[in-house]
DNA sequence: ATGAAAGCGCTAACAG
DNA sequence: CTGTTAGCGCTTTCAT
């Protein structure tokens, strides 16, 4: 392997002016500089980044932790988020926890241990407290997860503001009997969405039926499942506020299946304008989240901190868009 | 920070038997281990890796190269690969190459300078010969894509084989006004299943027809539009296979809304058996991929190059399975 | 079983 | 503009 030394001496030159010749250092002469560039070409010379980054105390790898990659709104987050990364000379590293906590816990210790230079969060089993105290004194940001911004950055979506505003669309209607259905409604983000569900009812002095809240309903077979209950209970639900657009699609698949006519019976509602709520009949009212911005500017903002710019917390927000279609 | 040499210092030894510590070296006795991790706990010591990387030269990352991730089929291959490698102690970097050959050539500089241990290549822009010059003496292993397994190591589906299997299945029962699209027609994955589809015709001592294959048709948008397609230009095509059940889903949304009935009008067959294919009407026939199993075979073996056990290029093929439903 | 010492390849004061 | 020098934190012979 050729080092910069070799470089050094077959080119007559020091370490230092080779080293200033390859991270492009303006102190070195045109004449100086292409010598060396010469004989690091005629010699092949790859510099060994792990020498450099073990000088300077970087790896050039931001991690993303996320439950599952194989859901559409987890890929998602992170095709946005890794190609922000990319363009900023940063490697992205995708750990999924599977929910587990030991996983979790894990990949703050790989932070400590300077194999990371930022997390992003996506989802946690863990407090702010805790994830804080875990990796203190080291970055960590979270995208989309309804967190304070007291314990570290984060950006995310206005997430009961537009569940206000969908709820409020279909209560304006005059359907009352509203179901909602989550993902995981420990989560900030669903409790977040379930304020506003709760909120527009009181907007307008009605009240929700608790025992139309589901839980654990994420994927297009929960969806289905869930229709089967609905059918099968009787239960009188004239209109569903689901957390994802593989959900609706689920339930129009088993409302299609027992005849029940969607808007006309039971509007549905999707989230994250996944291409899927084109594809079903009828098409999915869903929420436009803001993925792309929000990646971006989540990026830039990680990269600021690694570098030593900026220092203080900041939460930012951002409003969805209510895109209406045919199921509601 | 507190390193190796502080608690050397703090427990009275040396800084090689604080390592030997650290690493579970066998010769040090319990006494001074004992003494060790004390004060390492005391200190609350924790490893720079990047010191140990570098003495290494390992960084403990692998790399996976996808076109894109907001795509069902690459985000399932990087949920299992990722997962395997996690279990190996080796982190996930994901590159999208959005199929620009400038991006995938940066990728294949970070392998040569040493900042990613391998390489795990879903989809390329380049031909064998070329990957294999750009990655000269370092580890790249093809995971799905049918490349004949002289250059490097390569895992995959046996294409040909299960094509001609669903393409049979259509021609068996008497249709043979069939249509083949694909994502992207000169990749040798999806080379090999049009030979598959042309050879299940031969067979039967049939001819496809060559208008009736159609390329750059991978998202549901893009079955929905060959679907209006089909329509509008009268074409009499009885069944089709696809290389995606998205690809699917959409071509079954087109021909709901065109009163045209599936499977008695048309059939349409997906591929990798993906949720979606339960939530449509009906539901689709499909080819379920054996990617989990060919994950974890592949970073075994990966993992194995990397510790320099096994040498010789391996060309491991599964047999795909034939999952019928009401699309055909 | 333990320690001494050399060095991995590079960067970054500092001096000139 | 260029060279000298001193490490970064850890592993790994080689002695003892």
């Amino acid at each position: 392997m050729v080092t910069i030394y070799d470089i050094a001496r077959i080119s007559g030159v020091s370490k230092s002016t080779v080293s200033r010749v390859v991270s492009n250092h303006p102190y070195v002469s045109a004449e100086t500089r292409n010598k060396v560039l010469k004989v690091m070409q005629d010699y092949n010379y790859v510099p060994n980044s792990l020498a450099k980054q073990f000088r300077q105390k970087q790896t050039k790898n931001i991690a993303i932790l996320i439950p599952n990659l194989d859901h559409p709104y987890f890929s998602q987050v992170v095709r946005y988020l890794s190609s922000a990364c990319y363009k900023k000379g940063f490697k992205t590293v995708i750990h999924q926890t599977f929910s587990d906590e030991y996983t979790e816990k894990d990949v703050y210790s790989q932070l400590q241990r300077n194999e990371l230079d930022a997390i992003i969060l996506t989802s946690s089993s863990f407090s702010e407290e805790d994830i804080a105290k875990y990796t203190e004194n080291h970055i960590i940001v979270a995208c989309n997860e309804d967190y304070s911004g007291d314990y570290f950055d984060v950006f995310c979506l206005d997430e009961e503001e537009i569940t206000i505003k969908v709820t409020s669309s279909l209560l304006i209607k005059g359907l009352s009997k509203l179901a909602f259905c989550s993902d995981n409604i420990t989560s900030p983000l669903q409790q977040a969405r379930l304020n506003g569900f709760i909120e527009a009812h009181t907007e307008k002095g009605l009240h929700h039926n608790k025992h139309f809240i589901f839980d654990e309903i994420s994927s297009i077979e929960d969806g289905i499942h869930l229709g089967e209950r609905i059918v099968k209970d009787q239960l009188q639900i004239e209109g569903i506020i689901t957390g994802s657009d593989f959900v609706a699609a689920g339930l129009i698949r088993s409302a299609v299946k027992h005849h029940i006519e969607i808007p006309k019976q039971l509007s549905i509602i999707g989230f994250d304008n996944h291409p899927i709520s084109l594809v079903t009949d009828p098409q999915i009212s869903t929420i436009c989240n803001r993925i792309e911005d929000m990646s971006n500017d989540l990026v830039n903002h990680i990269v600021d901190k690694i570098n030593g710019i900026r220092k203080t917390p900041v939460k930012k927000t951002y409003s969805g868009e209510f895109v209406q279609r045919n199921s509601s």
